[in-house]
DNA sequence: TTTTTGTCTAGACACTGTTTAGATTGCGTG
DNA sequence: CACGCAATCTAAACAGTGTCTAGACAAAAA
């Protein structure tokens, strides 16, 4: 409960006090219980006021999902470490997927093509970033070149590689996965074991 | 633009008229068109109205979503025929994206748990209903058995036959997949031909 | 010190999903 | 056939939402 007070009329930092507050209803409540009305309460500002720094909704959540990006990133960066082949991409995997079930609301947010704007270029570039330990393990494995930020142009072989990190995450955090025990709860190394499970399958 | 008008205060067959109306919207504006009061625009009925057949918005767009299950199970269930092994999971991958990228709306409404009540009875045997092909293509190749609705006991090696399809269908309906062409359209043959190679790469 | 520029507020607008109380109708029973 | 009950739908309201237009305020530039 960031409720950033201010004294004077202006804010100082609202554009970046704004981000905060929004990660940090998107981490309590979720995608679907945050609200731009909420973020500019939290942050102690009038409802119209975000729209001056961000344009739209959209904008401000954007930026967001840039940063969630830059995160997942970086947890990716380390992953592969001393590993090479099938157990690189599989370690990668792994951590996709728990990077996505431990920030659900964030993770929900990448998807939401309709509530971020797909074509900014700070986001392609934030995107592009975090995918390259995948197609460094790919390319390591199966010898391709590096990736071009351009998706559409991307070698098979690196999105064969892309394809069960995404389709593990967004199983997992649509609740259809695995090992939900009885507290509602995930049981996180239950999902881990059937995700190494899967991994094995499809990368022996 | 089926408005339904009406000259008797009843409507007759609101229930059903308003999911066609809800399906009509979602094809032609995507889930983030939608709305309650729209569908019951075009039904010809009042705000209130659907409330008492579905209880919530969400009830309603259970019921769409069952149905887009089983429309999608139908194109599962005779895509594999006359093929076996990995040449199988490979056709019934191919009719998974195909139908995520012909009913894009439909589709993204299947992922969004916050929309839908998942825990619906219907909708959960829906589900499983349409998954069955993809099951007994995994199990005739790696001899498992048929699963059970609990999707939380699933054969890992079933899930891998899921995963990707899943995560294929989800980069496709997010424009990350292929083949955009200059007037924005998807190429849908240059995309078939990209799945198909990342098919190839994976189920050899 | 004055002007200009960037920030933020106040208030309104057109929406949204859902709730309440009441109007209207069809149907099964006497 | 007539009656009462249950189902169905309306009307109006409520508390929200994102965004727009004026204008108020403050800090930096002239």
């Amino acid at each position: 409960m960031t409720k950033t007070k201010r004294d004077s009329y202006h804010h100082g930092d609202l554009r970046s006090a704004l981000i905060s507050a929004a990660e940090e209803i998107i981490a309590a409540e979720g995608v679907e219980g945050f609200t731009l009305r909420k973020a500019a309460r939290k942050a102690g500002v009038s409802p119209g006021a975000p729209t001056h720094h961000f344009g739209s909704m959209a904008g401000l959540l954007t930026q967001v999902a840039r940063r969630s990006y830059e995160a997942l990133g970086k947890q990716l960066a380390g992953a592969a470490e001393g590993l090479e082949g099938n157990a690189a991409l599989r370690a990668l995997t792994a951590v996709y997927v728990r990077f996505a079930r431990d920030n659900t609301g964030r993770f929900r947010l990448m998807g939401r093509t309709d509530l971020i704007e797909l074509e900014d270029d700070d986001l392609r570039a934030a995107v592009y970033r975090a995918m390259r330990p995948l197609a460094a393990a790919a390319a390591g494995t199966r010898g391709l070149g590096v990736p071009t930020p351009e998706f559409e142009r991307l070698d098979p072989r690196l999105i064969a590689a892309i394809v069960p990190a995404h389709g593990l995450a967004h199983l997992a955090t649509e609740g259809r996965l695995a090992a939900t025990m009885r507290s509602g709860e995930v049981d996180a190394q239950a999902q881990d074991a059937l995700v190494d499970e899967v991994l094995r399958a499809l990368w022996p």
